[in-house]
DNA sequence: GCAAAAGTGTTCTCGGTACACCCATGC
DNA sequence: GCATGGGTGTACCGAGAACACTTTTGC
């Protein structure tokens, strides 16, 4: 219990907070998730320095001195995306000792959650080479721990998405009902049975009909809807919970 | 991006890592869950120190420089309590600027589940002038933003307790269905139906009928059971899920 | 007209919920 | 013998799962 005396260890005089403690760093991660109509993706970038040159890698920074978690994610992602608003979760710290090579850095992991047709790369990223778009399943090998990372925010984001409406986040403000089934096959790695899951999503009343429907597709088009995030609100102050 | 480009910036020339980023330092905070039978009660420290001298606190430490989070959070339960191995697991960072007075100061919450009656208090520490179990529903105003940690944690057990059996590890080793069910009832803040928790907590067949019975109660003596972590092992690999 | 996906109802099963009385013990 | 909590069964209801055919469009 060092801590409460080391650092507030006025009474029992002077013992500096040793110097060893500040050899360390904090960084946020964030898996950026999208979603292309049929896979769930996440945004890699490569690595233009070393350690870990040419691997894929999480998107991610230091913390600065002043600045929120929250707000350092926020922070990294418009810089990357140009998109600001962007919904984010918490998921873990990852702190082991040795998983940073040049010092103790912890890291805390955030997943986002992007309509993946508003992103556009930004030229101007020097820190990296490429960002491409990987398929959830098939990233194999990350830059430091980063697959670990990587899997516990995908696991995170599965179990959030059926008792929250998150997914939609994914989603252009207008979308078929195909489509968010197709979103929530891919997330939860399984298929749902076509009118069953129009049954249950339709029975919560969220979704508004737009009276729209989908243009210049080869075949019978569907109907559009958006999602209602103000009844939403109104329906869980009244106790309801959101089940997929 | 600038995390990569100084930790990693030998490329580009000789960037040292600012010196503001090791201003800072990490820790850890535990809050440690115990069952006295009808109430959910957590163990604060009464500081010794300031700041918050006099204030209850939650448990924790400073990270040692050479020490992973999960070693640090069971250090200083070891250092309170004598106990080892004992459940836990990992909530939040809570990284506000401004959370902690003396500096930044990024922490990770976890909670911990203990038998109650395996607490004796360590006569040595030093860091707090008392210890004591207080009542989750009644804790009121706690030091730093650890009274936000302890509604994080308590909510994240709520959650957890439904789907993973972590709930006996409050309970001694042998218990009744009764002890059982009054600490989900505890944990969960709602009655449960006496006849219903029995069946669906049997009909999971991971409870070990001993054969012994409650001595010494001044009603009819009820049978003793024991959780079967083997066996629930077995299960989760064919695909079972814990459900209460 | 053909390919491709949209849209639509009913049946069955199973799990959740509600509910009241007798039993064994200590004092 | 009385107070206290232990232990037991059934009936009802609603949600989830399974399942096949017609409709609308582009080409």
């Amino acid at each position: 219990m060092s801590y409460i005396s080391k650092l507030d260890g006025k009474e029992k005089g002077p013992i500096p907070i040793s110097q060893e403690y500040f050899k360390s760093a904090f960084s946020v991660d964030n898996v950026i998730f999208g979603f292309d109509g049929t896979d769930l993706r996440v945004l890699l970038i490569k690595r233009a320095f070393k350690p870990f040159l040419g691997y894929w890698a999480l998107t991610g920074d230091l913390v600065y001195p002043h600045e929120d978690l929250d707000e350092a994610v926020q922070r990294v992602l418009t810089e990357l995306t140009g998109l600001k608003d962007v919904f984010m979760e918490q998921v873990k710290a990852f702190g082991e000792v040795d998983r940073h090579p040049e010092g103790r850095v912890i890291t805390i992991a955030y997943y986002s959650l992007i309509d993946i047709r508003r992103y556009t790369p930004n030229p101007d990223a020097a820190f990296a080479t490429s960002f491409k778009w990987h398929k959830v399943r098939e990233v194999k090998e990350l830059a430091f721990d980063h697959m670990k990372i990587l899997e516990a925010c995908f696991e995170s984001l599965k179990q959030k998405v059926r008792s929250q409406p998150i997914g939609f986040e994914l989603l252009p403000d207008k979308f078929t009902l195909s489509q968010l089934r197709q979103l929530y096959e891919a997330i939860l790695e399984q298929p749902l049975d076509k009118r069953n899951f129009r049954k249950k999503i339709l029975s919560m009343n969220l979704l508004v009909d737009l009276n729209e429907m989908q243009q210049g597709v080869a075949h019978r088009p569907a109907k559009l809807y958006r999602f209602d995030y103000k009844k939403y609100k109104e329906l869980i102050s009244k106790g309801f919970n959101f089940d997929l």
